[in-house]
DNA sequence: AATGAATGAGCATTCATTCAT
DNA sequence: TATGAATGAATGCTCATTCAT
């Protein structure tokens, strides 16, 4: 598309994808129709097409919004933050928040996975969150803090169990993003051992080193 | 629909039921028409809705048996094992490897949750799941084996870390089942953590318990 | 599509292709709908699209199905008569004749060639009876009845001439087809020149010879 | 609309006429919308509407145009010409040259044909177009030049043949204007006979005439 | 049990036209 | 004069579902 737009049109298009998304995360992609959006604003359904050549492409948008947004508040969250680990901890706090404040983009990356077509954006983006987050596992094996295994691995068990714990407990049962964040950090830290046990276990196992695919 | 099967009459609708399976999960389902399906098989429409009420009864099918299979594994993988730590181990690996040999159905199951006349399926099942792990955490955290945290918390930790690896790792990265098994059971036990991060951090912090709904 | 068709389903296709030619010939093409056609007939959206691809692969069907039947019908003209003279007579005879009894395919025809999808199709079939004339033509002229001249040129005014005369005589005028084949016939082999003017005109003009690509 | 255009005005006019003609010859008529034309021009929407009521007006007045254009171009090159033969001569080359010179023109006014709405107005300009060629047609029966018979027949049957010659020798032939008028007063002055099968055919036939409505 | 045919509401998208600025 | 924005009826097409055989 690319028209050029004026304050009014941007305020516009911005509404679309807003109430689009919202429409989308309560219903299903499939299941808002356009008509549907446009009735919900309450305009002409020329105004859809005026600011998106189609449905897929609005849809596409907003993945690419979500992400970009995520990435933001991640780094930002991270800034000056010397200590890996403190690193890590600030990152999950920081993803599980912007989940919280964004539930309805939730909703949409998940569904985006589930078909092939937008399927390839959201492996991108995840990828990019672990590349992210790899400097900082690698500092953190460096400086002795991490156990020495594929740090690709490792972040990518970090992700699987912050985002799962963000929907479980704070969308869908109700506490609070800090909570959240807490057991989310707790658990990837730490695992689930008590300290007798990670003790002993520690002693004895000298790590495996599981392997994913661009490890270093 | 309910309706008495002779024999080849249960085959023709497992037939259906996979079919159906692996279209959906290559294609998605809105993105899979039952003409796809009957055409795919060779069979009439009527075919279709002899056996099944509608499109959407089949995938709610498809869904529970998925579920009802994947509990099945992991009863059987646990069955006779008395230490709750290798309980968990065992459950964790049997996910993984159902997980490996059904990829399409893990694709809908992920589909599922983001339609909200779906989710609630998905929601219980994965509550299921929990419970069932539930005992298992409440008896190695009795052993001292576990760390005194919400026990529901834990579980759906696990849960998270566990498939998103088992994804990432088997199915996107073509990597064996075991491989990924032995990285989910690694990072749910000790988190990221090395011996001495590990040890220095369990000696200063007593324990957050982070609660869920229905913790006891 | 390609659907093994029963009796039944053939007859609806046949009725499907008659009303349509009738609905573009009086409305054209683009004016005419597929519901406009499906309601003129009283059936479902889905008869048309069962039986059919798209809009256009129907008008297509209709375009090719009319080239085939007029070359069907100049062939039988033609088939026993020996004078090659005789033969371009009856050949421009069965053409007016064709189009005095399938006046709506003639529009389309017409519409046909000023859209460059179509376009192809026509210069095609056009090509196919220019083909078809040929031998009669480059036969009149070793026997030395025709002109040496191109044959291509001479074979394509002689249909120049003879759909015209058809359209404005039979179609515009009214007139019978037999009025307007012997005028074409007329006009084709003589020209407009008098009796006195052709003498002198053939006796001083030893013929020009224009070309057109594919001539002998 | 009849809007008093400034000469900024008239010159933005023409130039919406001369590129929607091209854009509906290139594209078809239906085929090129509004938004395509001004975007082409790289002029907002309102332009169009502000020297033109509708798409169809625009339309007919690139028709009217058209007919006037090629009808001033035959009365130049007829002007000072005494001989009747040769009048229709030189109308005949005028008309293969201003084809060749208004290409687009061409395959409008022959989409035109075929809509309803349309095709009255490329009757009247046919019928002008044989009206204005009836005199010298008249003159050379007069003089014995020319064949007893309609001359309104013979009028159109020159310009059924002039047009397709036209089309397929220059248009889709690629070869010169001169070439094809050559051919096309060749054919229509003295058809297709040779020198000794005119003789025999001019002495045995006393000329039928055949009849269309307006005859005199 | 199974088939080919039919239904018709619904969908994404287009586009001639109008309007506020 | 000109623009960007908006309108909304209409279009070609899809598809879950039903029906006659």
């Amino acid at each position: 598309m690319q028209r050029r737009l004026t304050e009014r049109g941007r305020r516009r298009q911005q509404q679309l994808l807003d109430y689009a998304a919202e429409r989308f995360a309560a219903n299903g992609y499939h299941t808002t129709s356009v008509t549907d959006i446009v009735d919900g604003l309450g305009v002409g359904k020329g105004v859809f097409y005026w600011y998106f050549d189609s449905k897929e492409e609005l849809f596409r948008r907003l993945l690419a919004d979500a992400q970009h947004d995520l990435r933001r508040n991640q780094r930002q969250a991270i800034a000056d933050e010397p200590d890996p680990l403190r690193r890590i901890q600030q990152g999950i706090a920081a993803s599980v928040q912007w989940l919280d404040s964004n539930r309805h983009l939730f909703t949409l990356l998940e569904f985006a996975r589930s078909e092939e077509r937008f399927a390839p954006l959201i492996r991108a983006g995840e990828e990019q969150a672990v590349a992210d987050a790899l400097p900082h596992v690698k500092a953190g094996i460096a400086a002795g803090l991490i156990r020495r295994d594929d740090p690709l691995v490792l972040s990518h068990a970090i992700l699987g169990a912050t985002n799962h714990l963000a929907r479980v407990m704070v969308l869908e049962g109700g506490e609070p993003a800090s909570t959240a964040a807490t057991a989310a950090v707790s658990f990837c830290l730490g695992g689930i051992l008590s300290a007798g046990a990670a003790a002993r276990r520690l002693a004895s196992e000298p790590s495996s080193r599981h392997r994913l695919s661009s490890t270093s």
